[in-house]
DNA sequence: GTGAAAGCGCTAACAG
DNA sequence: CTGTTAGCGCTTTCAC
């Protein structure tokens, strides 16, 4: 059962292959009455193009590669399913590799999506990625780099993220707003960048409002809902415990609650509580949670658009898209 | 700035390219002295290997399509996670397709991956999806398919799901021997088989039980939180209104309990709640929710992992894995 | 407006 | 153990 090719269309119609192709690539300087007569035998046949012969041939393959961490993170699906929607309105197609935050699953993701010639690659680091020689590589083989969330300042390459500094300010602030005057920061690892730009909006907001910035209320936490739980019972044992807490994602923020709530410290009058990341599950606990939204979807769909533009305008000037954070202030930290 | 293919290695050895093909792919008949020589210069030059070339030659991919209605669902990025946990692992990439839930996409997708030749497609139906003829198109371009999830029974190709019956059945089980007599059911629509097991499930656990089924207690809403507290609010409105409810998924039953706690109805002790799907919100909310788990990651290990196994048996077979769903019995429902 | 011919980069008989 | 040859299915000059 040999599959059908546009040499069987050419015979039936005592074309030659040239032609066929051209017809179904709607080229200009073939007849109508020869694209139709074209088109019905491809359907009558049941051709099937084969776009592994045309992207050899044209050293192009419509396809992008996308780098995440996990598709198991909301966060990363979402991104995904912003990319997807944009490759697909420019008829491209994805192919996705997960790291699992693991460099070495990262060089391995790099490799795979070069050997299928992907045209392109968006990709964030995953965690464990300090050194990024990796990602360089790439250059050498003209396959351009875009980067989004994680990304590197080391890398020339574009990049769309979310200003996490301002988010992070914005957050603090707002607790300073609700008349917090001691603020711990429950911090993830400085080597993302996007975690030390948080911890900076941070340090800057509380001195803005002239407020200290005191080691003993930064402590570093590893983003699950038991380590926001334990570095709270650590910051409730300080003489001086703090009355506001920023964490650096929601679940974390959910863990310090949950630990607020057992010791009766009430959640937002004794202590406000912030978050990031705008998790699904931070609207519908109780107290509802405050975070700060990452636009996920819209990040995703940025990074396919600094593609197709580069594409379009054969400019590849790299510009660095910074998306706006919005605060969604919740009872977590309402104290209005 | 050409590309450096195995010519080019060829050439610099005094080889041939089909030596070089051969050494690089680790055939057994070169000797262990030219391996070591075309690698250390394959290194050399950074070469590539295409796998658009070598898939063009020997008719296969190494490439999964996979068809989902959205990675913006938490259950499918769970999913897909699993899928390309062990394609990775057999050295497979993936390229993925979303439907938005709609045929039409559905349709583009497959065709999509047609052309790219992808070894075998892995697809859980759009909500919207009832006549599956473009499904049956692929056993004429001779691509297995394989369903998940939102499977069809027209279709005679091996599948993966849940038991949702028996999930639906052990749900309003444990509702009744939690003293519950009259249990209304949230339901969604007939269209998708998950969602009518779930009914038949219902039903059925009533009926071992000597308890009614009453029509006036099965109303249908659109899987969400909204359309869950609408559905309460009527079912209140009854002359004997309900003192159980089993939700189709998570954001209903969590609906339902926000519509229940705003008219001071005590849950679990007046109504208990029970959904489906194990939302991440639903362990953190107040009560948290009882519901049931659909094993997302093992659900795309299996799928992926049926395709393997059949590959290396070369025996397609279609089987039908039905994976027990969990009770997971959390505040909601429980009145010990 | 259509045909002839070459080649994208790789693999797999078949030979030796 | 290695070379020769052909071809996977398509596109694209260059002809006419």
């Amino acid at each position: 059962m040999r599959k059908v090719t546009i040499h069987d269309i050419a015979k039936k119609l005592e074309l030659t292959a040239a032609t066929v192709s051209r017809a179904l690539n709607n080229h200009p300087a073939i007849s109508a009455a020869t694209k139709k007569r074209v088109l019905d035998m491809a359907k009558k046949l049941n051709y099937t193009p084969n776009n592994l012969a045309a992207s050899l041939r044209i050293g192009k393959t419509n396809m992008i590669g996308v780098i995440i961490p996990s598709a198991e993170l909301h966060f990363f699906g979402s991104v995904l399913h912003g990319i997807e929607k944009v490759a697909n309105e420019h008829k491209h197609n994805i192919i996705i590799c997960q790291t699992n935050e693991k460099t070495a699953d990262e060089i391995k993701s790099i490799e795979a999506l070069l050997h299928s010639r992907v045209d392109c690659i968006l990709a964030s680091l995953a965690k464990e990625t300090t050194d990024t020689s990796h990602f360089a590589e790439l250059k050498k083989k003209n396959t351009p780099l875009i980067l989004f969330d994680r990304i590197s300042t080391q890398l020339e390459v574009p990049t769309v993220s979310v200003d996490d500094y301002k988010g992070a300010f914005m957050a603090v602030e707002h607790l300073i707003k609700q008349g917090c005057k001691r603020i711990a920061h429950i911090a993830g690892t400085e080597n993302v960048l996007a975690f030390s730009e948080r911890i900076r909006g941070y340090k800057d907001a509380l001195k803005k409002h002239k407020l200290p910035v005191s080691k003993e209320l930064i402590l570093y936490g590893d983003m699950t809902l038991e380590s926001g739980a334990a570095i709270t019972s650590q910051l409730l044992k300080l003489p001086t415990p703090p009355d506001g807490i920023f964490a650096v994602e929601d679940f974390s923020a959910l863990g310090a609650i949950k630990t607020l709530q057992q010791k009766k410290i009430r959640v937002p009058e004794d202590v406000a509580v912030i978050g990031f990341a705008n998790e699904s599950f931070g609207q519908y606990v109780t107290p509802s949670i405050s975070t700060v939204d990452q636009q996920a979807i819209k990040m995703g769909e940025t990074a396919a658009q600094l593609y197709f533009n580069s594409l379009l305008k054969k400019n590849f000037q790299i510009s660095h898209i910074i998306l706006e954070p919005m605060l969604l202030i919740r009872e977590s930290s309402d104290k209005a």
